[in-house]
DNA sequence: TTCCGGAAAA
DNA sequence: TTTTCCGGAA
């Protein structure tokens, strides 16, 4: 899967998404923003740096207050730490203020001012990763690079409904391959500003104006009815791990089993005695001199929960008789009886390669 | 309360 | 590779 599909949806019908994408650009995306068709590469720069992670109804009067205060890279390299700082309350990540600065200031020492023309110089700067250098690159100099945000990776994982995480590197990777399948090279410009006003406006996280949208008829997550399963992240959920060390009790053909409690992991499912603990489990449990024989350690599982890995350790131990208390919660089953009770496939695993029971 | 999002530091 | 940085909208 994967390639192959990837390449024959994108050349096989022509580039129907830069076509259509660039038809709903021409046509109906109006949307009027200060810096849009901008060419100066300096109110670009701004305006991308205030669009990082900022909503641009938000970013807008951020936008006009700086070209006001700053209308060139000298006078913002040339102001005070603080004034700039000022400028930029209440805008969050303030990080961005502070490379803001250090940029200005370098492209002025550095570059005469004049803001870097290439790629490569362009992401050297201070706050420019590959988002902000695509952007910068691709609208003040016409150079064919496309950028990929967070509306790309939208707009990219639904019309191709890519299954591949965008949140790694391989997803990262996988995704940077999509959208140059599909890239207009000749209108690097108007295509970035389309696919991400696109995102933007129609392919929306929630309430996705899918009716009408130009490109519905090739989105697959549409013909699929998964627009909202995409794009797919990693969940960044906490991984606990447990450790197991599962002790099956043996006398006389018989064998201790116990159900498993509510609030916990396989709920009702059968197990043998449980000792959790972080190291290897001792059988302090257990009245020593009860014990006949002791195999230890002669199985080992891992299995991978939602939210859990539980490692187990099995260990065999043969009594010479029952031991009167401390295991009044489980019951002495025949062994020909065990494989009637329902395990977690953990135990199961156990039981398959013990052919001994 | 949860989701969203680029870059840099850890 | 993971975590941190922020505020607004749903």
């Amino acid at each position: 899967m994967g390639d192959s599909f990837y390449f024959c949806t994108s050349i096989m019908i022509d580039n129907f998404f830069a076509k259509q994408l660039l038809s709903w650009h021409h046509l109906e995306n109006n949307r009027i923003l200060p810096w849009k068709g901008e060419k100066d590469p300096y109110k670009i720069w701004i305006s991308e740096i205030i669009l990082q992670q900022t909503r641009a109804e938000q970013g807008l009067p951020y936008y006009e207050r700086f070209i006001a205060t700053y209308p060139t890279i000298e006078a913002l390299a040339a102001a005070p730490d603080q004034e700039v700082f000022k400028l930029w309350q209440g805008l969050g990540y303030y990080s961005r203020c502070r490379n803001l600065l250090a940029t200005a200031r370098q492209v002025v020492a550095e570059y005469g001012g004049k803001f870097p023309d290439q790629y490569a110089q362009i992401i050297q700067l201070k706050g420019i990763g590959p988002y902000t250098a695509a952007a910068i690159a691709s609208f003040a100099f016409g150079i064919a690079v496309p950028v990929i945000d967070g509306n790309v990776y939208r707009v990219m994982a639904r019309y191709f409904a890519a299954p591949e995480p965008m949140d790694t590197t391989t997803g990262k990777k996988k995704f940077n391959e999509l959208v140059t399948s599909v890239f207009d090279e000749r209108q690097p410009a108007a295509f970035n500003q389309a696919i991400m006003d696109l995102g933007a406006s129609v392919c929306m996280p929630k309430q996705a104006k899918c009716e009408g949208c130009f490109l519905s008829s090739g989105c697959r997550a549409y013909r699929e009815n998964s627009v909202y399963v995409f794009p797919v992240k990693t969940k960044k959920i906490a991984v606990r791990h447990r450790y197991f060390n599962y002790y099956i009790l043996e006398v006389n053909e018989e064998l201790y089993l116990q159900q498993r409690p509510p609030g916990d992991v396989w709920h009702d499912l059968y197990e043998f005695f449980l000792v959790e603990s972080e190291n290897a489990g001792t059988t302090d449990f257990l009245d020593q001199s009860l014990i006949e024989e002791e195999k230890p350690h002669i199985f080992r599982s891992k299995q991978r929960l939602t939210h859990q890995l539980i490692e187990s350790k099995f260990s065999i131990i043969k009594l010479k008789k029952k031991p009167r208390s401390g295991f009044e919660k489980g019951a002495w089953i025949k062994k020909i009886n065990v494989k009637n009770y329902p395990f977690p496939k953990t135990i199961i695993s156990f039981l398959e390669e013990m052919p001994y029971f």
